[in-house]
DNA sequence: AAACGTAACCTACATATGGAGGAAAACCTA
DNA sequence: TAGGTTTTCCTCCATATGTAGGTTACGTTT
């Protein structure tokens, strides 16, 4: 059992890489839910009982080993301002195509079977993403703490549900053609009534 | 171990009823990765065997048991036409009412530690509502079967993602207050360029 | 009301979970 | 390189999961 916990040490990176691109490789194989720890643990190479010293369940695991790609991913939310909307058509594309980079693990992710703990970190990064972006553009520089934006939270349930619905049909568009259409309605998002 | 499931047997319905809704009050209770079958079993006076003579597991049950209130909740879903969207306003209050009278079940279901089945039975209900209604309104009566209708997918995760943030952050404002915010954000999707 | 069908229950079992304590190995610092 | 520190691993253990077979009790049907 540990306390501090120091990423400093080599073996932890070490131990904690392994175990993330041992589950990624088993998501893409058989079902997140027909994973055992045994397994994830075997694979990275690594005893049971170390997992359950770096994560308490497959779950966590699953959030820890997709949180770099999901924070590049992030980076294409569109934002409801001038500033944050003029560059978005790009992000978008670069979000379809990381995401069909990685179609196998994402749609066991997102899908019936997968983790809520992964859709609700996309969500809420999503989300405070959005909503950095209508503060910026809005001009205020208060670091308010994460208030209730209603608009930000749409957008951010509408990219996961474009996404999830789009790799649960087998990506039956390319990711350029999921811009295309995605885009404009964003834009729709935060045009004056 | 059975395998015809006759629905019409008044015993069956009868354990159906007393596991979804000793479900549902368990999950208010506590976290739904910390209840086991058994838990669940004892509470509805059942059997853990017959537990699995119904359902493979507890999320399959947390599907079941809120199919129902799904279904009532997404006839709120606003479609993309003109007939879909009249009387969507109070579709919308009806739809954050209903979220905010089981507010603690749908916050334990949508979110971290919620169930990626559940997330995944919404957000596709909503698609298929969505779809349903856009096609009403183009007036095309041909029953398609579920084509990838992109703007569905986007309305449909755009409910969910406002109903979980509203949830999580513990309902900071009424059901109307919701609906009024959330309105503009479908009817701008729907607007010509 | 009797007979049939099937759901519910019980027992048993192989595997998985999650955690505790302690020994060994690897790391970092001096 | 010697020191102490921290991680990893091993062994247990109590509990939970998921499945199977057989028995009992209930419901439906005639």
């Amino acid at each position: 059992m540990t306390t501090s916990r120091a990423l400093g040490d080599r073996r932890v990176r070490r131990t904690q890489k392994a175990l993330q691109r041992a589950l990624i490789e088993l998501v893409e194989e058989r079902d997140l839910s027909r994973l055992s720890v045994a397994d994830v643990a075997e694979r990275a190479g690594v005893s049971r009982s170390t997992f359950y010293d770096h994560y308490r369940d497959v779950h966590e695991l699953a959030e820890a080993a997709c949180t770099v790609m999901i924070d590049e991913l992030i980076g294409s939310v569109p934002g409801p301002g001038t500033d944050a909307t003029r560059d978005a058509p790009g992000k978008l594309l670069a979000f379809f195509t990381t995401l069909a980079e990685h179609a196998g693990l994402y749609r066991a992710l997102l899908g019936p079977s997968g983790s809520a703990r992964v859709i609700d970190h996309i969500r809420r990064r999503a989300t405070a993403a959005g909503h950095a972006g209508a503060r910026q553009a809005a001009g205020e520089s208060a670091p308010d703490g994460d208030p209730h934006d209603v608009p930000a939270a749409f957008a951010a349930g509408a990219l996961v549900g474009v996404a999830a619905d789009w790799l649960e049909r087998g990506c039956p568009r390319t990711p350029a053609e999921m811009a295309d259409l995605t885009w404009p309605l964003f834009v729709a998002l935060y045009r004056p009534l």
